[in-house]
RNA sequence: GCGGGUGUGGCGAAAUUGGUAGACGCACCAGAUUUAGGUUCUGGCGGAGCAAUCCGUGGGGGUUCAAGUCCCUCCACCCGCACCA
C-alpha cells in the first residue's frame, strides 16, 4: 500500500471522465491532433514496456487536449499471429478463444491507468468485421495491379512437413522437430512495394518530424543504387550470363564470375550433373535469412564454364556456384574481385583462386598492398591494368568513369538497382486473414465477389498435426467459382500480419463504416499527427505502412494527403530485461522466468540446472523475461506506475528493468498531495517579494516543463517538476500566490499524473476538470533575469565567478573578470594572452 | 556478414547543442521526530588530498582559448536483416 490512498481518488476521477465523455473524439471546429500508439500484440498480460508506450502518448493526448485540440487517441489489438497458434498446439484450446481472452486481460489491465483513450473506436484485427475489410483492399489492389504471384524461397521443416517462420529456425533446425531445415520454393503472393521504391525513397526528405536513423535505415533499406549491368560472353557459346556490379571500376581485378544456387543456370546445370545437384541441395541447407546467408561458411563449385572478360576476349574466368550470392539481389550473379571484397578474398582463398590487384596509391609505383583494399573516398588511387589505359582518381569518379565507358563502347549499361523487394504476403497459417481468392480448374485464379467478404475463417480446426488446418479442412477449402460457378478451392494461404497494421490506423478514422475507409472521416482525421513505437519497427512496420497509404490513394481508400500516414514518430527505447536459458538434450534453448531462477547461485530452482545468462534483451513472452507491471499498479496506483515510467530516463533510450524506485514515486507524489492539501488549509499574508521569486520559479518551471513534453524529454520535464514542488515547498510566499502556484503545478504535473491531480484542483477549487482546463502559458516577462552568473575560466579551468548585469558590454566584463582574485593570482602581475568574453555565457582567461 | 544506434558517479541520468560536468531522483551516510519499524523533516554524497590543488564523461589519438558534445581509430553492448510481433 502507498503512501495515499490511490483507490478511492483514482476510482473516483476514472468515473469523472467516463461520465462527461471527454476522451470520445469529435471532429469539430477545433483543431484536430490525432496521437497513436502501436497496437499492441495481445500476448496475455500487458508488460511494463506497454505501459511506458501507452504513458508517453498519453502524456502527449492530454497535452494537446489541454492546448485546445479536438484529439483522436484510439487503442486496438494486432490479434492476428503465430502465438496464438502456438498456445493452441501446445495446450488445446483456439487461436480465438485464446486472443479473445487475451484482450479482455489486457483491456481490463490497461484500463486502470487512465489513459485518455477513446474505446468506443476499440477494434482487434481478427474481427470478422475488420480482417473483411482488408480482404475488400486486397480485392481493390488486385484490380489495380498492386497485388501478383510467384515463387518464393521459404523455411521447409522435411520432418514436419511445414513452413516455418524465420524465428522458428534455431541454429539452422526445426524448432520442434530439430530437423535441418531446407529452403525450398512455393508460389506465393506479392505486393508490389518494389515499384514505389523511388517515392518511398524521395519521401523521406519530407519526414522532418520522424528521426534521422529511421529515415536513414529506410533509405538503406531501399538500398538504390547505380551500377553496371553486362553479360559475360561463355565460351561454351551457351546463354551469356547477366551480372550487376555496383564497383565495375574492379572489373581489371576481376577472378571468376559467381552465380546463386537459385540461378537458372545452376538449375540446367543441376539437371545434367548429380554432382550439382548434391552441391546446390548442400547450399539450401539452413534458413532463408539473409543472416544465416552471409554468415553461412563459404562453398564454392567450379561449373568448369568458362567467360571472357570483356576488356580482353583472350581472358577467361571460371564459372562457380557460389552460397554466398543472393539470387534477390541483381542479377543473381556477379563477378568476384577478391582484391576490394572481403567476402570474395574469403572465397577465393579457400578455392585458390587467384587474386588481383587493380589500383596504384596516385604517388606510388607499386600496387597498394591489399588485403581486400577498399579505395577510401578521399584517398587518391589510379586505375591499373586498365585496358583501354583510363587514369581515374577517386572511387565514385571511377565508378561514373566505368559506366561510361562500358555504355560507350556498347558492352554493358548502367542501371539503377533498388535492395527492396516485393513484400511476400502469404502464410501457410490458419490464424491470419484469409486472401480473398478461389483457384479454380477451368478459369485459374478468381477474386472472390465482395458480396461474399468477410470470407471467414471455419472455426471447427484442430492444431493436433503440424500445418496449417485450412489445407485439412474440405468443407471450409471446397467452394464454387465466383466466375463460372464449378466446384474449385478456396486460397489456403492468409496474409502476413504486417497486413493487418500497415492501415489499422486509417480505420481508426471510421472504425465501424461499412467500407475500409469513410473518406470523410479519414480527410478530417488523417494524418497521424504523432506516432509512438518501438524503434524495432523502424523498417519493415513503417515501410510497409507508407507503401500502403499510397496503395490505398490509389485505389481512393485514402485522400491524396495521406501520403505519408505517420506525420511525426518518435520511436522510444525499449524496456530490457536479462533472459536466463537453459538448453534441453537437443541443445535446443529452454528459457525460464526471473522468478524460476536462483540469481546467487545461477540454478534453476526446480531443478539445480545452471542457467546462461543473456544481460539485456528486449521483453518477449517467447523469451520468458517479461516484466508484469501489475505488481505496482496494485500495491501504488496508476498515477505512480506512470509517474515512475516517464522519470529518469530519456524516452528514446533502452531501460534496463529495475523495481526500485516506484515506490520513491509514489512518496513524491505523497508529497504532493500533502503539500497541497497544506496549501488549501493555510491562510498567510501576501508577502511581496517571496510571492515575486515564486511566480518566476513557476513560470520557469511551465517553460521548462512545456519544452520538456514537445520534445520527448519526459524526464526532464519530471526533474523540473520536482525541483519546483521543493521550491513551493520552502516557499514563503503568501496564501494567494502559493495556491496559485500549486493549481499550476497541478495542470503540469496532470498529463503525467492525471487522478492526483484532478484530485488537488478540486481540492483549491479548480473549476471544472484538470483534463479539460487550458494549458498554463510562461509569461516571458518572468523568464528573464537582471543579472547572471558567469564562470570564470583560466586556461579553460573553472576558477571564480562573477555576477554581472545581463546586459553588460563584453569590455566592462573583461575588466571585472580581470579583477578577480583568482584571476590576479594567475597573471602574477603579468598581462593575459588572451580574454574571450562570451556574453551570458563565461569568460576564459588565457595566461 | 550488412545496416542503424548506445556508452557520463554505486545506480537512473542532466548539461540551454562547443562554454561552470554530474541538475533532478534512487541507494547510501549523519542528525531530528517516533515506544520500535515504517513515514516525515534537515544536511551530506564523483575519486584522491588536511588544504591549495590534481584527476575524471568506454579505451587511444587529434582539432580548439574551451570537447561529454567535433574529427580519426579501437572496444563493449543493443536493435533490425524481409515468415516474431
Amino acid at each position: 500500500m502507498g503512501v495515499y490512498d490511490h483507490t478511492e481518488i483514482e476510482a473516483k476521477w476514472a468515473q469523472a471522465w467516463d461520465q462527461a465523455k471527454v476522451f470520445e473524439a469529435h471532429a469539430d471546429d477545433r483543431p484536430k491532433y490525432y496521437v497513436l500508439e502501436m497496437f499492441p500484440y495481445p500476448s496475455g498480460r500487458i508488460h511494463i514496456g506497454h505501459v511506458r508506450n501507452y504513458t508517453m502518448g498519453d502524456v502527449i493526448a492530454r497535452y494537446k487536449m489541454s492546448c485546445g485540440f479536438s484529439v483522436l487517441h484510439p487503442m486496438g489489438w494486432d490479434a492476428f499471429g503465430m502465438p496464438a497458434e502456438n498456445a493452441a498446439m501446445a495446450s488445446g484450446g483456439h487461436p480465438k478463444d485464446w486472443t479473445y481472452s487475451n484482450i479482455d486481460v489486457m483491456r481490463s489491465q490497461m484500463k486502470p491507468l487512465g489513459l485518455s483513450i477513446d474505446w468506443s473506436r476499440e477494434f482487434a484485427t481478427c474481427d470478422p468485421e475488420y480482417y473483411g475489410q482488408q480482404q475488400a483492399l486486397f480485392l481493390d489492389f488486385l484490380d489495380a495491379g498492386l497485388v501478383y504471384r510467384k515463387n518464393a524461397v521459404v523455411n521447409w521443416d522435411p520432418v514436419d512437413m511445414t513452413v516455418l517462420a524465420n524465428e522458428q529456425v534455431i541454429d539452422g533446425k526445426g524448432w520442434r522437430s530439430g530437423a535441418d531445415v531446407e529452403r525450398r520454393e512455393l508460389t506465393q503472393w506479392f505486393f508490389r512495394i518494389s515499384d514505389f521504391a523511388d517515392d518511398l525513397l524521395d519521401s523521406l526528405k519530407d519526414l522532418d518530424h520522424w528521426p534521422e536513423k529511421v529515415r536513414l535505415m529506410q533509405e538503406n533499406w531501399i538500398g538504390k543504387s547505380r551500377g553496371l549491368q553486362f553479360a559475360f560472353e561463355r565460351t561454351d557459346g551457351g546463354d551469356p550470363i547477366a551480372v550487376y556490379t555496383t564497383r565495375p571500376d574492379t572489373l581489371m581485378g576481376a577472378s571468376f564470375v559467381g552465380i546463386s544456387p537459385g540461378h537458372p543456370l545452376a538449375k540446367e546445370l543441376a539437371a545434367a550433373n548429380p554432382a550439382v545437384a548434391a552441391f546446390i541441395a548442400d547450399c539450401a541447407k539452413g534458413g532463408t535469412t539473409a543472416e544465416a546467408i552471409e554468415t553461412a561458411e563459404k562453398l564454392g563449385f567450379d561449373t568448369g564454364l568458362k567467360v571472357k572478360h570483356p576488356l580482353d576476349p583472350a581472358w577467361e574466368l571460371p564459372v562457380w556456384i557460389a552460397n554466398f550470392i543472393l539470387m534477390d539481389y541483381g542479377t543473381g550473379a556477379i563477378f568476384a574481385c577478391p582484391a576490394h571484397d572481403q567476402r570474395d578474398l574469403d572465397f577465393c582463398r579457400k578455392y585458390r583462386l587467384p587474386v588481383i590487384d587493380t589500383f596504384f596509391a596516385l604517388d606510388a609505383e607499386t600496387p597498394v598492398a591489399l588485403e581486400a583494399f577498399v579505395p577510401p573516398k578521399t584517398e587518391k588511387v589510379r586505375w591499373i591494368n586498365h585496358f583501354a589505359g583510363l587514369d581515374i582518381a577517386t572511387g565514385d569518379e571511377a565508378i561514373v568513369a566505368s559506366i561510361d565507358f562500358a555504355e560507350a563502347r556498347g558492352w554493358g549499361q548502367g542501371v539503377e538497382q533498388y535492395r527492396l523487394r516485393d513484400w511476400g504476403l502469404s502464410r501457410q497459417r490458419y490464424w491470419g486473414c484469409p486472401i480473398p481468392v478461389v483457384h479454380c480448374k477451368t478459369c485459374g485464379v478468381v477474386p472472390e465477389k465482395k458480396e461474399n467478404l468477410p470470407i471467414r475463417l471455419p472455426d471447427d480446426v484442430s492444431f493436433d498435426v503440424p500445418g496449417n488446418p485450412l489445407d485439412r479442412h474440405p468443407a471450409w477449402r471446397d467452394c464454387a467459382c465466383p466466375a463460372c460457378g464449378q466446384p474449385a478451392k478456396r486460397e489456403t494461404d492468409t496474409m502476413d500480419t504486417f497486413v493487418d497494421s500497415s492501415w489499422y490506423y486509417a480505420r481508426f478514422t471510421a472504425p465501424r463504416a461499412e467500407t475500409p475507409t469513410d473518406m470523410q472521416a479519414a480527410g478530417y482525421w488523417m494524418n497521424v499527427d504523432q506516432y509512438i513505437g518501438g524503434i524495432e519497427h523502424a523498417i519493415l512496420h513503417l515501410l510497409y505502412s507508407r507503401f500502403f497509404a499510397r496503395a490505398m490513394i490509389q485505389t481512393g481508400h485514402l485522400p491524396e494527403n495521406a501520403l505519408e500516414p505517420f506525420a511525426a514518430l518518435f520511436t522510444q527505447g525499449m524496456v530490457t530485461h536479462a533472459i536466463y536459458q537453459t538448453r534441453d538434450p537437443q541443445g535446443r534453448p529452454v528459457y525460464h522466468l526471473p522468478e524460476e531462477v536462483n540469481l546467487e547461485t545461477q540454478t534453476v530452482k526446480a531443478t539445480g540446472e545452471r542457467f546462461e545468462i543473456i544481460p539485456s534483451a528486449k521483453m518477449s513472452k517467447s523469451k520468458k523475461n517479461v516484466v508484469d507491471p501489475m505488481a505496482i499498479i496494485e500495491a501504488y496506483g496508476a498515477d505512480t506506475a506512470r509517474w515512475f515510467v516517464l522519470s529518469d530516463s530519456p524516452p528514446e533510450r533502452d531501460v534496463e528493468w529495475t523495481a526500485s524506485g516506484a515506490e520513491a514515486a509514489n512518496k513524491h507524489l505523497g508529497r504532493v498531495l500533502r503539500i497541497a492539501q497544506d496549501i488549501a488549509r493555510a491562510d498567510r499574508p501576501d508577502q511581496p517579494q517571496a510571492d515575486e521569486a515564486l511566480m518566476r520559479a513557476l513560470h520557469k518551471t511551465i517553460d521548462a516543463v512545456t519544452r520538456g513534453i514537445e520534445g520527448f524529454a519526459f524526464n526532464s520535464s519530471v526533474a523540473q517538476l520536482y525541483a519546483f514542488t521543493n521550491t513551493l515547498n520552502k516557499s514563503d510566499a503568501g496564501a494567494t500566490t502559493r495556491r496559485r502556484a500549486m493549481k499550476t503545478l497541478a495542470q503540469l504535473m496532470s498529463p503525467m499524473t492525471p487522478h492526483l491531480c484532478e484530485e488537488i484542483w478540486a481540492l483549491l477549487g479548480g473549476e471544472g476538470l484538470i483534463t479539460q482546463a487550458p494549458w498554463p502559458k510562461a509569461d516571458a516577462a518572468l523568464l528573464v533575469e537582471d543579472s547572471v552568473t558567469l564562470p570564470i575560466q583560466i586556461n579553460g579551468k573553472r576558477r571564480s565567478e562573477i555576477i554581472v548585469a545581463k546586459d553588460l558590454p563584453k569590455d566592462e566584463i573583461e575588466k571585472i573578470a580581470l579583477a578577480e582574485e583568482a584571476v590576479q593570482r594567475a597573471l602574477a602581475g603579468g598581462a593575459p594572452k588572451k580574454v574571450i568574453v562570451v556574453p551570458g555565457r563565461i569568460v576564459n582567461v588565457v595566461v
